[in-house]
RNA sequence: CGCGGGGUGGAGCAGUCCGGUAGCUCGUCGGGCUCAUAACCCGAAGGCCGCAGGUUCAAAUCCUGCCCCCGCAACCA
């Protein structure tokens, strides 16, 4: 083999994740993503390291962590915990795993932000502007409707609050001529002109990377009423990782710049702006490729808890088995478009792809080597059948297509290639007819061709399919009698011929059941709706599977509750009874209807945000619930004095209504 | 005219940059085979490629206008 002692080095990274939650199964299809990369450059003999991680800092956590009852490190540690429970479940092979709240990485980012403070790249500066106290919010001057505040035109203040900034202005022009000269950077390449047209052609704004309205995150050096701010915490993670600012920075040295930072579409400004412009001024190379994938969303659009259409990986994995997530995840949609999670499709794939074609083919092969030679594969000539050339050729030509699908990272193209090799070996059976040529002893040799063909052929999958399927290879090569080794490598692929003769195969289970559609297709719609899934028959899991544990049907989330409050702090609100007297839409605002209440004592305007549930004309004449004193603000222009009851859920939303008889003004407790 | 994505046989998608036979998976219908997990293989039906103009010998593909859908942003006090 190579007789280069350097190994060329791969360095790829997932954006680090947020613990506020549970992760969700497009957290996992990114992970995966990068896993499938990783495994792949690995097998291609690169020295790889895969990064991935979790953003612990901010605001949000030290709120949730507040209302849990825990400290924000409690917190996370907590959540993180189960986030390294599920990378596990899906065998992700990262290298390293980096919380920002680790001492290597606050040391490493307080060096940074030093350091671009002493460059001058950072200053301390102030927000300044008209401060509208009540509704806490800042205005510029042409903002303000005769001095005061546009929303609720109360007078405003002037007010300088301190905050560190970067000047981001002062390298917009070097970015654009990098991004002209690495046509590559940004991956899919109508996000380059994204970011080009919406955000660096108007104009970069120095950013705000220090913040003093919480507390939970690395102090700024020397300033410690300042924490900073996600920009500079999170992002550097790709470098503190690699030991950078640290007293041994040779893993830095050997793995920047980074190949690819894996990001979500609405990240793609982040790591491609504000990025690049911090490692410019920190004096360090730029990642060589920013890949955006899209979203796995769900059938009725993003995933959220309150639809009922969230998707437990781990719910998936324990029914179905890894490579079936892993399957379905990198086949299913091209990377970098977005797709649909459905049940049936899910269902689909696995049963098509993996039972009926992948799997069932290993095991008629086996089979028949078993029934005709003693379940010795036998030594074969090239093309003692018509068909034996064309199959050979067609492995050939798999192999490099993988292999050009994988450095574009287009891995539902490399999985039809290989599963388009499977479909020809198939068909090539029919060719051939096996069973034909064994009643004819004279066609003997065509008929150890055949075999020799098709084992080959399915250790040409078995390897091809590595990056994607953790524990598929490894039984396919079981039933095939290969030892692990030089016949599994990647390399071995150069040649097409009979590596196996001789070997014995081993019947096994079914690499992959066949599943009950419908059943499977209920049972999961069930389990997405955070129901306990009718307890339908477990269908059969992947050998080595051991513990038939009940499925894991995801709880019922229980409703986020707000903290209890006395009956004085009810007694503040002012509820009346009111009718609509006038209604009419807000130009240009999807969700707005502007009403005329009459309060019996008084008429006012409230503006609500019912417009996708009620005509203006259905509104007149009704009696709603409306909330007297509440601050007025102005919405879209309008006066809103006092918002009106609603229930909603799930995109419904019905009004709090009052009967008829009851007079207008009469006070609702 | 806020930003972006999309409208291709029944369903879901590819093809659109670099014009020239409209492809894939599933479904439907018919056939073949029996080695295999009732799996596998072959064939057929089915599309005015959102609409209207234009450029061209030729447009799903380029240009112009319009319609519709979906995210995001703004607006849901």
């Amino acid at each position: 083999m190579g007789d280069k002692n350097e190994k060329r080095t791969f360095y790829l990274t997932t954006p680090i994740y947020y613990p506020s939650d549970k992760l969700h199964i497009g957290h996992a299809y990114t992970t995966v993503a990068g896993d499938a990369m990783a495994r792949y450059k690995r097998l291609r003999g690169f020295r790889v390291r895969y990064l991935t991680g979790t953003d612990e800092h901010g605001q949000k956590i030290e709120r949730k962590a507040k209302e849990a009852g825990k400290t924000p490190q409690r917190f996370v540690d907590d959540i993180v915990a189960g986030i390294q429970e599920l990378w596990r479940k899906l065998e992700i092979s990262n290298d390293d795993f980096i919380r920002t709240t680790e001492p290597r990485h606050k040391q490493a980012v307080e060096k940074i932000f030093a350091k671009l403070l002493e460059q001058g790249d950072i200053y301390k500066g102030t927000y300044e502007g008209w401060y509208c106290t009540p509704d806490e919010a800042f205005f510029l001057e042409r903002q303000l409707v005769d001095g005061k505040c546009p929303d609720c035109g109360r007078p405003v203040e002037w007010v300088q609050e301190e905050s560190y900034f970067f000047r981001m202005s002062k390298y917009a022009d070097r970015l654009l001529a990098y991004y002209e000269e690495h046509p590559e950077f940004i991956q899919p390449e109508s996000r380059r002109n994204e970011m080009i047209n919406n955000f660096i052609k108007p104009g970069l704004e120095d950013l705000a990377v220090s913040r003093t309205t919480f507390d939970w995150g690395v102090p700024v050096p020397g300033d410690p009423k300042h924490v900073i701010y996600v920009w500079i915490d999170a992002l550097s993670n790709y470098i503190t990782a690699l030991g950078y600012g640290s007293e041994d920075e040779s893993r830095f040295r050997d793995f920047w710049p980074a190949d690819v930072h894996l990001v979500g579409k609405e990240i793609v400004r982040f790591h491609t702006i504000y990025w690049p412009i911090m490692l410019m001024a920190l004096g360090l190379p730029l990642p060589k490729k920013v890949f955006a994938h899209g979203w796995l969303l769900m059938k009725d659009g993003k995933m959220s808890k309150s639809k009922g259409n969230v998707v437990d990986p781990v719910t998936l994995i324990d029914r179905y088995g890894l490579d079936a997530l892993r399957y379905y995840l990198m086949r299913e949609v091209p990377f970098g478009s977005d797709g649909t999670f459905t049940p049936d499709n899910f269902v689909e794939r696995i049963n098509y792809d993996l039972a009926n074609d992948l799997g069932n083919l290993l095991n008629r092969t086996v089979a028949m080597i078993d029934k005709y030679f003693g379940g010795e594969i036998p030594a074969f000539e090239k093309g003692a059948t018509p068909f034996d050339e064309e199959l050979e050729s067609m492995a050939h030509l798999t192999v490099e297509k993988v292999e050009n699908a994988m450095e574009n990272m287009e891995f539902s193209v490399a999985l039809s290639a290989i599963w388009a090799l499977v479909g020809r070996t198939n068909k090539y059976i029919d060719e051939t007819q096996p069973w034909g040529l064994a009643k004819d002893e004279a066609q003997r040799p065509a008929l150890a061709s055949v075999m020799g063909h098709l084992a080959e052929t399915l250790r040409f999958v078995s390897i091809l399919i590595q990056p994607f399927l953790t524990h598929t290879p490894r039984r396919m090569w079981e039933q095939l009698g290969i030892e692990e080794g030089g016949h599994t490598a990647w390399e071995s692929l150069r040649s097409f011929g009979g590596a196996l003769a001789g070997t014995r195969v081993h019947k096994g289970e079914p690499l992959f059941p066949r599943l009950e559609m419908a059943d499977e297709i209920a049972w999961i719609a069930q389990a997405m709706q955070g129901g306990a899934p009718a307890p339908a028959p477990e269908p059969g899991k992947e050998a080595g599977g051991g513990a038939a544990a009940a499925p894991a049907a995801p709880p019922a989330e229980a409703p986020e509750s707000k903290p209890e409050i006395g009956i004085d702090d009810f007694a503040k609100v002012e509820l009346r009874v009111a009718q609509v007297v006038a209604c009419e839409p807000i130009p240009k605002a999807d969700k707005l209807l502007k009403l005329q209440l009459d309060l019996g004592f008084e008429r006012r305007q409230v503006v609500s945000g019912i417009a996708m549930h009620y005509k203006p004309e259905e509104m007149i004449g009704r009696k709603v619930i409306c909330v007297t004193n509440l601050k007025p603000v102005k919405l879209r222009g309008e006066l809103s004095q006092g918002m009106i009851l609603a229930a909603s859920q799930d995109g419904q939303l019905t009004l709090a209504t009052v009967p008829d008889s009851m007079p207008n003004g009469a006070v609702v407790k």
